[in-house]
DNA sequence: TCCAATAAGTTTCAAAATGCAACCTATTTG
DNA sequence: CAAATAGGTTGCATTTTGAAACTTATTGGA
C-alpha cells in the first residue's frame, strides 16, 4: 500500500486522517468507481458504461486508484485488455461506502421515491451503521471530538 | 431537509443512494467543512482559518450546505455575525466521517505517523466500525451486491 | 485469412471550477 | 471616532473537467 500523494502535491491536511482518506478517495468519481468496483465491474469498458464518465477523466482516476493502492491493475499476458480488482485496501473502503449509502436513504430521497438497494447473500437488507462508544451504545458528534497529536 | 440539487443540474446517477450522498457532500471542501463543524467551528471565519480554503470557495460550499439542508444559517439580529450549525442531516454524516477516519487511519499513514485521534467524552479512542450482517457478524464487500429497483 | 468490431486508451479543444489577491462595507472595540 | 473584525464580493489566472474524434492492438466471425 502506497500511503503517499503524487510527487509534486502535498496533503491538504496531513494530521487528520479524515482528510487524507479524502485527498486518496474523496472525489465523486473515484468513490462511484470503488462502488461499481465492488459491485462487480472489472475493466475499463465496464467503469465507462455503468458509470457515463468521460474516457480520459477514467483513465486518470484507475491510474490515480492504481498509483494510491485501491485497485490493482492486472494484464492479461500479450492482451490489451486488462481488469482492475480492488486490494484489500480498496476492499476496506467498504464500511465508507456503505454509510454513504445509508445517509443517501435516510436524507437524500424523499419518502416515496424508489432507490437501489445494498442486500447480503440471502438478499436481507443491511442494518443500519452506526459508531458506537466502548460501552456499546451508540455514539454522536457532540459526544466525541478531536484530539492532536503534539 | 431538501433533497435536490441546484436547479439546473441532475444526479450523476439517481437510483443510487451512493451517488446522490456524493452529489451532495462528496468534494473535499464540503466534507472536511461538516469535519470542522462536528469539532466546534461555527463561523465563516473559524472555517476559513482551520481549512486554508479560499474565501469565495468557502462561501460558495457554506451556500450550498445550507440549501442541502446538512447547515443551518443564523442571523445574530442586525449584525453581520453569524453561526453555521449542523442539521440533523448535517450531524448524521458522523457515521461516514467516522468511516473516512478509521480508513484513513488503517491506510493513508505510515506505521510511525503519527495523527489525530477521535475519542469519546472518557478520553477514550472509538472501536472499528464495520458492516454487520443481521446475524449480527461482520459483513464484506463480496457478501453482498445492489439490487436495483424496477 | 481478411475484415469488422471491440478494448483501452490518447489528443484536442472548449467550458467550468478553483484559487489568489484585492476590494468592500457593516459592526464592534478601544 | 478610528481601527480592527466579520463576512463577504470581484477580477483574473490556473487547473480540472468534459465531449468528441482519433489511435492502435486484439479478437471473433464469414
Amino acid at each position: 500500500m502506497d500511503v503517499t500523494l503524487a510527487t509534486g502535491s502535498a496533503w491538504t491536511d496531513p494530521a487528520c486522517p479524515v482528510a487524507r482518506t479524502v485527498d486518496l478517495i474523496g472525489d465523486r468519481w473515484s468513490l462511484l468507481i470503488i462502488r461499481d468496483a465492488m459491485d462487480g465491474a472489472t475493466t475499463f469498458t465496464e467503469f465507462h458504461q455503468r458509470l457515463g464518465i468521460a474516457r480520459n477523466i477514467l483513465t486518470d482516476r484507475l491510474r490515480k486508484l492504481v498509483e494510491h493502492g485501491i485497485l490493482d491493475k492486472s494484464a492479461a499476458t500479450n492482451s490489451r485488455r486488462h481488469t482492475y480488482r480492488l486490494t484489500e485496501a480498496g476492499q476496506d473502503v467498504f464500511t465508507t461506502i456503505v454509510a454513504l449509502r445509508q445517509w443517501g436513504e435516510r436524507h437524500a430521497f424523499a419518502p416515496d421515491e424508489p432507490h437501489s438497494i445494498l442486500v447480503d447473500d440471502q438478499g436481507r437488507e443491511l442494518p443500519e451503521l452506526h459508531p458506537l462508544g466502548q460501552d456499546g451504545a451508540p455514539l454522536s458528534a457532540e459526544a466525541s471530538h478531536v484530539r492532536k497529536t503534539a
